[in-house]
DNA sequence: GCCGTTTTCGGCCCGACTGTTTTCAGTCG
């Protein structure tokens, strides 16, 4: 899969051509967008290409006849030209650079003029011998925030996003099962329990060829290097960045396998000591008895079962008092991905989206939901080509006109509006009065104190217009970090005015987060669990979310959109 | 460089914030 390193490069190229001393501007933009459009890919760019040629990867949202050839040339040589002969006059790592808080294309190129920093080592050094405090245009504070960013972008990086990793995991889990050397192969790990970010992949196999399995894996043309192979274990370096262990046990010892490789740590440990407590001795390869007899060779549940516990979940195994429930018989039934009637956050053409209301309405129908919900930015968002008063009353009759267009699903009329620095909404109450519901959220003066932000936010909820608070801590994982907010007093003008938490499913929000639910769940509160897509690709990242409320121990009925669209709107006061 | 029931040419990505500066450049959303 090449999409991430194909978008890398597009991006680079961005940051060169940001460099150039006449303005490019719409050029660098045009870069960035394909870049975007090639990463939030849901499959290869190569198997589009194979499919339809260089016509198909036009059809793609930001890919034109330029983009598009340098995708061709990259599939067919592994390299892109222009890409190759700026990167001769600056040989920086811009995409480690740029990433780091504080530090841009322009930034970063001059210090590789001054001080020749290639490198996050390069600029490391200069940081420690002080030397970036006095070039022109730095200064004193400068060099503090680049080093903070150096200390934030270390402590991150080494755990990929989960929307990342699983699609990867999936695809090497099939191409293993297509092997035809294997009877089960499953991905345990903070994969299996759905954790925000993983650090790597642990692939559990079931076979009576395990050399030969060790050696199918080590050849998949998705990994990049063999870090250690044995007869039972094989560790590699994925292309995409990623470490992934395979280990093959025999089929006696799959359930007690897979309990120990799913975790967490913690998990394991209680669930060990509880083993011996009963005499027994809990192990990857079985739950054994004082004569070393494996008594449990039933799959996971057995192991459970036998040590007096009920199933659970994946996602509920970081020992948050799981165990005590399972042990009391009282575990929750957590909400299934079948259970979402409809999706409430997603955005068209009318402002950042990139697809049309009937695109995007036609697409939810396909993955089964009853309705969708049209939230455009309100015109704050700019950048996000963010629509006024007259714009969003022009709008909510085209989304009218659309359900009457499409069949078979029900398209509801809302918006994405910005809470303001002084806690005011960013449409007025006549065009809101307008929509069946309304998201709240904040883009703007994100590093507002805690005691502003908190009055800010209480002040939106309090207008009466808010019916959900989306992605509300505003944080991008490995990015940016949460807003600083009471939220045991915003979480109480929540419930006073039924503002429901949106559970944003986009990869690199996941917000709220698993242990904000936990927050949140002490409240009369209800959640919300939308997809924020962009694209009609993003309306599957519902399964993200979904992961992140089961860790937040979420049942169905702590979810609106659990209900159809009937009881919603009623729900809601409409 | 991309895009098009206002356009195949001429719009797109504008404004706040910050730090380094005396009027603005870079970064970020």
């Amino acid at each position: 899969m090449m999409n991430s390193k194909i978008a890398e490069i597009f991006e680079e190229i961005a940051d060169m051509l940001e460099l150039d001393e006449v303005d490019r501007k719409f050029e660098v933009l045009a870069y960035r967008k394909a870049a975007q459009t090639i990463e939030g890919l849901q499959e290869p760019v190569e198997d589009v290409y194979a499919r339809g040629g260089l016509e198909a990867l036009q059809e793609l949202p930001g890919i034109g006849k330029s983009t598009s050839s340098h995708i061709e040339e990259y599939i067919k040589t592994g390299r892109i030209k222009k890409y190759d002969e700026l990167k001769k006059k600056f040989p920086v790592d811009f995409n480690t650079l740029t990433k780091i808080p504080g530090l841009g294309a322009k930034k970063a190129a001059k210090l590789f003029v001054t001080l020749k920093v290639k490198d996050i080592d390069d600029l490391k050094k200069a940081l420690e011998r002080h030397k970036i405090k006095d070039l022109e245009g730095f200064g004193e504070r400068s060099e503090e925030v680049i080093l903070k960013g150096v200390q934030q972008y270390e402590s991150s990086k080494g755990r990929m996003l989960l929307g990342r990793a699983l699609p990867e995991a999936e695809r090497i889990i099939k191409k293993i099962k297509d092997s035809g050397l294997v009877h089960e192969v499953v991905i345990g790990g903070s994969t299996r329990r759905r954790k925000e970010t993983v650090g790597d992949l642990d692939i559990l196999v079931t076979s009576d060829k395990p050399e030969k399995v060790m050696d199918f894996i080590s050849k998949m043309h998705e990994v990049e290097s063999v870090a250690l192979k044995g007869p039972t274990k094989t560790t590699v370096r994925l292309m995409i960045g990623l470490s992934c262990d395979v280990r093959v046990v025999e089929d006696d010892s799959f359930g007690a396998a897979l309990q120990y490789f799913t975790g967490n740590k913690e998990h394991n440990v209680r669930m060990r000591e509880i083993a011996i407590g009963k005499g027994l001795k809990l192990n990857e390869y079985g739950l054994f008895d004082k004569k070393d007899r494996n008594i449990s060779k039933d799959g996971e549940e057995d192991i459970y079962k036998k040590l007096g516990l009920d199933w659970m979940p994946p996602e509920m195994r970081e020992n948050r008092g799981e165990i005590e429930l399972a042990m009391k018989h009282k575990l929750p039934k957590l909400i299934e991905l079948d259970e979402i009637k409809g999706d409430l956050h997603t955005h068209t053409i009318a402002s950042d989206g990139s697809y049309s209301i009937v695109e995007m309405a036609t697409a939810a129908k396909k993955l089964g939901r009853e309705y969708i919900g049209i939230s455009d930015h309100s015109k704050s968002e700019y950048i996000a080509r963010g629509m006024d008063d007259r714009k969003f009353v022009k709008h909510l009759s085209d989304i009218d006109k659309a359900n009457d267009a499409v069949q078979g699903i029900r398209i509801l009329k809302g918006a994405e509006i910005d809470i303001l620095k002084d806690g005011s909404l960013d449409l007025s109450g006549k065009t809101m009065e307008l929509m069946d519901y309304t998201l709240a959220s904040i883009h703007t003066n994100l590093s507002m104190p805690k005691e502003e932000m908190t009055k800010r936010i209480i002040a939106a909820f309090d207008s009466g217009y808010v019916d959900i608070w989306a992605h509300p801590t505003d944080r991008l994982i490995n990015a940016r970090g949460p807003i600083s907010v009471d939220f045991d007093r915003v979480f109480e003008a929540a419930e006073r005015n039924n503002v429901v938490m949106e559970i944003d499913s986009f990869p690199d929000r996941l917000d709220l987060s698993d242990e904000n639910i936990f927050k949140a769940r002490k409240y009369k509160l209800r959640f919300c669990i939308d997809t924020d897509s962009h694209s009609t690709e993003h309306l599957s990242f519902m399964r993200f979310g979904i992961g992140i409320a089961r860790r937040g121990w979420l049942t169905k009925e702590d979810v609106v959109n659990t209900m159809n669209a009937k009881e919603l709107l009623s729900f809601l006061g409409k």
